[in-house]
DNA sequence: AGAGCAAATGCCACACTGTGGCACTTCGTG
DNA sequence: CACGAAGTGCCACAGTGTGGCATTTGCTCT
């Protein structure tokens, strides 16, 4: 379960109240209509906020649209710091992702799935989730920062690319119990695929 | 050298040429006064072409801006094509990179550096580029299309993240010669990546 | 409880990207 | 030389994102 602090203040609520609730229309809206064709402004109308209070919350159109995205990864990044980092890497990235996986709470499994339909079905999405990945994978490896500098940024780009692999094969159904699963098959695949030769 | 077919009538050569100089002016200009910061009616001004004209050549300021990446990956997927697909897969890859290098130009070797930097301090950009990377590889994977397909899709992943390994590497100096080492040294650190243990 | 303060919001205007319609020029072709 | 087609320019418009400024709303201190 995600760990939901009430901010104490009645305006701090207030105001998380108004990104949830645009977070969480963006993705049915968008949904229903088409990312791309779906105007901003339909969306702002159906919160009953100003597009200035808009973009005082999120960056973009995007960055609303991949709330539950960047939730994910906000999530990954605690979970690895509080981690003891000991063994193969790849097992503390994959356990580190188990973990989040199950802290992650029923109304985000709900959301999530709904995303990544967004992004397959939109490229400008699909860009800035990738660009998302790539900082969070350069924030993965700040924090690690050891010795061999290019290894570490390869495993990096390999777990992610093997998350995202494993999204893909998960996204027709999206059956919220299938996905460790998906997740383990794909990075026990990792070393058979490196050395993959053709014909098959 | 890149196969420079000339187009036999006088009209496709002129828009050939629109097209080139608007590619050309653009990293330079957005070079010059950045990505972000600098309106298309800024490179439009110095091409002196309208915006109309400008969009049906080109899909938007970001597509642009990435000819020269753009180019890159055509080449690429047309030295696979003629390549002998035996052996190992990531073999397969690289070789077929190593030759596309091989056959680029000296002008391509001038504005990819300058592609590269315009990359690296605009994040829209990235995300642009990083998108177009996932068409290459799904084209790719199209290609080979075998058996196993979450193997070859990941080892796909894993080439061109690689790829982008070395070119991080590349990109302080920028000197052509270099990049056939650098990728090879990326190529070669794959496997021990995938076996990298904590702490180093 | 009331006054003052700071944060959040709404409204307005603007810059920039990208699209469609339409007229005009220019090139290719009979 | 004339006709058709491709290319181009001009114009207007939708949509995204930003900044200024007044107003409201919640917080705090007396």
């Amino acid at each position: 379960m995600t760990t939901s602090d009430q901010p104490a203040t009645l305006r701090e609520r207030k105001k998380l109240r108004t990104r949830q609730a645009l977070a969480d229309t963006a993705v049915t809206l968008f949904g229903e209509r088409g990312f791309d064709s779906t105007p901003l402004d339909a969306l702002l109308e159906q919160v009953e906020v100003s597009r200035r209070t808009f973009f005082r919350n999120f960056r973009s159109k995007e960055d609303v649209a991949l709330t539950a995205v960047k939730q994910l990864w906000d999530v990954y990044l605690e979970v690895l710091d509080g981690t003891k980092k000991s063994g193969p890497l790849i097992d503390v990235f994959l356990d580190a992702m188990l973990t989040t996986l199950e802290r992650m709470d029923e109304d985000w499994y709900r959301r999530f799935p709904l995303t990544l339909r967004l992004i397959a079905d939109s490229p400008a999405l699909d860009g800035y989730t990738l660009r998302h990945c790539a900082e969070v994978q350069a924030e993965i490896a700040r924090r690690l920062d050891g010795q061999n500098r290019l290894e570490l940024r390869l495993l990096i780009e390999f777990f992610v690319a093997t998350w995202r692999c494993a999204l893909d094969e998960w996204l027709p159904d999206c059956v919220p119990g299938e996905l460790p699963a998906l997740l383990r098959r794909s990075c026990s695949s990792m070393n058979s695929a490196l050395s993959l030769s053709f014909p098959a």
